[in-house]
DNA sequence: TATATTTGTATCGTGAGCGATATAATCGTT
DNA sequence: AACGATTATATCGCTCACGATACAAATATA
């Protein structure tokens, strides 16, 4: 009904269950990811490498829509724990390449299996997570 | 397919477009909020006080899922907003009691607007948007 | 009525997010 | 070659989130 999208009691916002979900599903992951000694975003940006290494920060910044001063301190917390590499590029010395160290490859053997972890976490079935996923992609591709 | 739940693949996550979405959907409150002077999480606590005044942070920590430790700054930004009173409860000092200043309820006029205007910002049909909403609820009760 | 437990809130430290702005390297145009 | 525009990253300040912990008030139990 259109007076539940647009009036002010909580119940009725559709931002406010959005928000809830991303924090509880986030704390979800801490348990497993505490024992990998890394944050959820880390953990993002482990995803972005395992498929593509050797990266500058803008190409983490656009597949995570994420920004420069959100990523900076990030890395650089990443770096100290030895998970990665960050080195200006000798052709284009505005670029700083990310690159994976042995200990960041590494990890993603111990992380193979979080997504099943977390898939049996949640009270989904495949086509409500399918359905979810559709309709999130649609919010983000167009906001 | 069930490797698409289970891959180390950024795409094949449903977390990342759960988490992305979420900072999105906060990103479009901004400029509106911004002219009432406030933030998406104290918009989140003035419509729990619109509906309920004179509540105790717990109440307010219970319908928000957050706890102490972010809430008690936040309200005190809050107070210091001129939005809330804080007082601690005389039949409980445990007890500290958020009730709307004036000015805080006057701000309920000029929010009307906000679900209506977001609605029209987010892409999605009013089946998609019931539909996300019952999943994320699901997901909210049982995580 | 002491004392142990529970409850409600606050404090501390750390890591995001993000608007605004800065800075240096590169590119385009003349 | 000079210089303004663009690009890539970094810095600053503020506000969340949240685990761990502290503490006082209230309650339960001995």
């Amino acid at each position: 009904m259109e007076t539940e999208r647009t009036s002010l009691k909580l119940q009725d916002q559709l931002c406010f269950p959005l928000y809830t979900a991303s924090r509880l599903v986030t704390q979800c992951y801490a348990p497993i990811l505490n024992t990998l000694g890394i944050t959820y975003p880390q953990y993002l940006v482990l995803l972005v490498l395992w498929e593509n290494d050797a990266v500058n920060l803008s190409f983490i910044a656009d597949r995570l829509q994420l920004q420069s001063n959100t990523l900076t301190p990030l890395l650089k917390r990443m770096q100290e724990l030895g998970l990665i590499t960050r080195t200006r590029s000798e052709t284009d010395e505005r670029n700083i390449i990310i690159a994976l160290t042995t200990n960041g490859k590494t990890l993603r053997q111990e992380a193979a299996n979080i997504p099943q972890y977390l898939a049996d976490k949640l009270p989904l079935s495949a086509e409500e997570a399918r359905q979810l996923y559709h309709i999130l992609y649609k919010l983000i591709g167009n906001v």
